[in-house]
This record gives structure tokens, sequence and C-alpha cells, in this order.
DNA sequence: GAATATTTTTAGACTTATCTAAAAATATTT
DNA sequence: AAATATTTTTAGATAAGTCTAAAAATATTC
């Protein structure tokens, strides 16, 4: 059994080692999960005694394949759960968040297939990002950040990484929405923002605003 | 904040005390709940001390006001997830209850509002229990068990009392379904089990299927 | 490459929720 | 109503998960 506060430690060096391929420093997990170093310390050797982490002392911590599946699993569930909430219950992408968070600890497999299904199988959550398959495997969009885009040419807005109440309502307010056609028309070398173009408006958005944003071309 | 043990605690005492009215046993919480008296004099202490549980020791306890709503909001909870399970999830009515078990736990206000909604605003679960509305109200279905009915007369079968798989499961095996119209033919004083028919067959229920079985006149 | 800074681990303490065993209060029996 | 039985409470222990402070290991700087 996996407890609530091992799935978060999973999730979290997870998401920090890219699938838990990357080995992950204890401090980092300690600021992700806004916990302290030596409670991280003691977590990790229980994930490792549990064989869901590989652990060398000072060296960083992976995921083992079971780790990185129990890991992929959480995601599943808070992303599907993400898509039902939107879809289905008229939240707004940026209030899914906290409710997800809890929703993904939910231990039944049948509850997590069958919510899929009920969802039409959907690839994506609201902020672009990719939902784990039951095996845990997902097919990366290829996108790139929209500063690495040249002038004239666009794309399709395909993704958000900031998921926070603030930078959600800022795109909300300002009619920036995925699957959005971008086209980018000029950097600003002073301040580093850019000026891009939409189907509806011609507007600037600042360097930290487009750091988050990434579109498919 | 109420943690998910208070919860529990506070479901158990409102269930054993006709929605707290009636002061509970530290011993009938115990078994309810399955731990030990000790452990729940140690949370009625708790409850107490948030103003959630009005206790006298060796005396028993009820709920407060907020104590109740507290409770009658997990059991709202509780029971709209069991519809949503079978409604929109497929999931069979033996199948619902321990993941309905966890579900009600998930905090959010809007979550279980939207959900309600979703599922059309239902008063009953799929046992036939009623679902506490927002304020932990409502309405009673005027239901007697089917051993108190004199025979030749009929109604229609309400509310199940024991949500065992097991039990449900004999109800699906026999063709037993909420709603379905039963009459009651009769009672034998040898084993106490009593003759009934349905639309589609007659046959004999045992006393302890008796029991169970709630109709509405 | 020695000195300093940073990161990580260890040791010990705290909280929540649980338990067992013993003591205290209440209920029941004769 | 005294003796016995049952229920409830208290006292002290345990496990999970967290913390602070100090020690140990690794990284960085001069």
């Amino acid at each position: 059994m996996v407890t609530l506060s091992e799935e978060n430690y999973l999730k979290a060096i997870y998401h920090l080692g890219k699938q838990g391929s990357v080995a992950v420093s204890t401090n980092a997990i300690a600021e992700k999960i806004e916990s302290k170093a030596s409670s991280v310390t003691d977590m990790i050797k229980k994930l490792a005694e549990k064989d869901l982490a590989n652990y060398v002392k000072y060296q960083g911590v992976t995921l083992t394949e079971s780790g990185r599946l129990a890991a992929a699993l959480v995601v599943r569930k808070h992303r599907l759960w993400e898509v039902f909430l939107v879809e289905k219950l008229n939240f707004t992408w940026d209030e899914v968040h906290d409710v997800a968070e809890q929703l993904e600890h939910i231990k039944s497999l049948k509850l997590v297939n069958e919510l899929d299904a009920l969802l039409g199988f959907p690839t994506h959550d609201p902020h672009g990002d990719p939902i784990p398959d039951k095996e845990g495997n997902y097919t990366l969009i290829k996108s790139v950040n929209i500063l690495e885009v040249e002038p004239g040419n666009e794309g399709v807005l395909a993704q958000v990484k900031d998921s926070s109440d603030v930078f959600l309502r800022y795109l909300d307010k300002n009619n920036l929405a995925l699957g959005d056609k971008i086209k980018v028309l000029d950097f600003e070398p002073f301040d580093n923002s850019l000026t891009i173009e939409t189907s509806s408006q011609k507007m600037i958005i600042s360097n930290d605003v487009a750091k988050n944003l990434y579109i498919s071309l």
C-alpha cells in the first residue's frame, strides 16, 4: 500500500526528474513539496525500502520502474479529474488544481478507467499537459516555447507551463486559450517582451508570460 | 479544519444517534468504526473541544448543531458520489460503497453542488437512502419494513437497509430492485420467512432478507 | 588544495491517531 | 444493597510523518 504522502513524493520526483530518469536532489524535492530536507531524506528511505526509488546517500534519487508507474498513475488520475471538473462540472481551468490534488489519491482502478471512458479518452488536460495511459505512457506533443519562435512564424497554443490561478486568469482576461492560433510578430531586446497576434487581437506579452507559453508549429 | 478521522466519527455518531439527537455510547461507536473504546474516548474529547459534539463523561455523546451539519454534509457527499458512480460510471450498487467512502472526504463546496446539478438533484442514493441538501435536511420517505405489512397488501421497494456486497448481489441475482412493486402473500411462523410476489415472479424470502427490505405503500 | 559554503543526513522531539492494560464509574444480578 | 459484571476512562506505548539543530559529506572559492 502506497500512502498519500508517499504518492506526493513519488509525483514530485517524477516531475522534477523528467518521469524519474534523472536523479533528483533532496533540496529540490523539499522545495517542491514545501517541506524540509530532513523530512525528504526520511521519506526517500521509505520509498527505497519499498522498491519504489533508487537511493544512494548524497547522490539524489531516481524512481524504479514500479515507482515510475505508481507516479504516472497519480498524474493520470490528477489530469483526468481536471478534465472532468472542467468539462462536466463547470470549473474554470484556474479552479481545478486544488480539488484534483485531492482526487488524485482516490484508490479504484475501475473509477479511473470509467472516468477515462466517460470523458472520451482525452489525451491532454485543460493546461495542455499529456495524460498518461494505464501503462503510464503518453505521446509528447512537440511544442516549443514561444520565445524560440522566429518572428513571422505562427503556431497553435498547445501548453501552458505555469498553472497558478493568477497566470491562468491573466490568460482568460486577455482572451488567450489553448488551441488559439498565435503569430509571433516581434521580439523586443530591451525588456525581452514579445509582440504577438491572434485571430482577435495584436498584443504585447512580457517575458515572464512568454516563458510559460508553448506552441506547436 | 475537520480531519478525515474526525469526519468518520461524526458520521458514525450521526448514523447511530438518528442524526445526532440521541446520545450514543462509546462502545457503539467503537464497534461501528472498528476501533477500540479508548480511541473513541480520545476522539470524542477532541470533537467536544471543537464544539462539534456534546460530551459528558460516562454519559455518551450527541452532536452539536455544527457537528450535525458537518456530518450531514459528509453523508450528502457520500450519497451523491454513489449516485454518480452508478449513473455515470457504470458501477453496480454493490461496488459503490468503498469508493464513496473515500470520495466523501474531498473538500470543495463547488464540487458537491456541481455534482448535485450534474446528477439532476437526486433525492435518494442507489440504496434508497435520502440525500441531505446543502443545509443538511432531507425529507423522509415513509417506508415500512416488509415484515410489518399484512399479507394481501402491496407496495414499492423503496429502501434496503443492509448495503453489503453479498446482500445486494443476492437481490440482483433474484431480480429484486428498488422501485419494484411487491405484494406480500404469506408469513410463515415456523421460520419467520415471507412469500412475496413481484411482476415477474413469486418467491420465498428468509427473515434475514425481509428484515432489510423497506417498502412504501 | 586548504578554507569556506552548501547540501544532505542523523539524532532527537512533537503531533495525530491508534493500541493495550489497568483503574474508575456505572449497571446488573442475586 | 452488596457483589459482580460491564462500560468507560486514564495512563502509557507505538507508528507515521513532520520538524529543529547539529554533524557529516560534498561543492565551491580563493
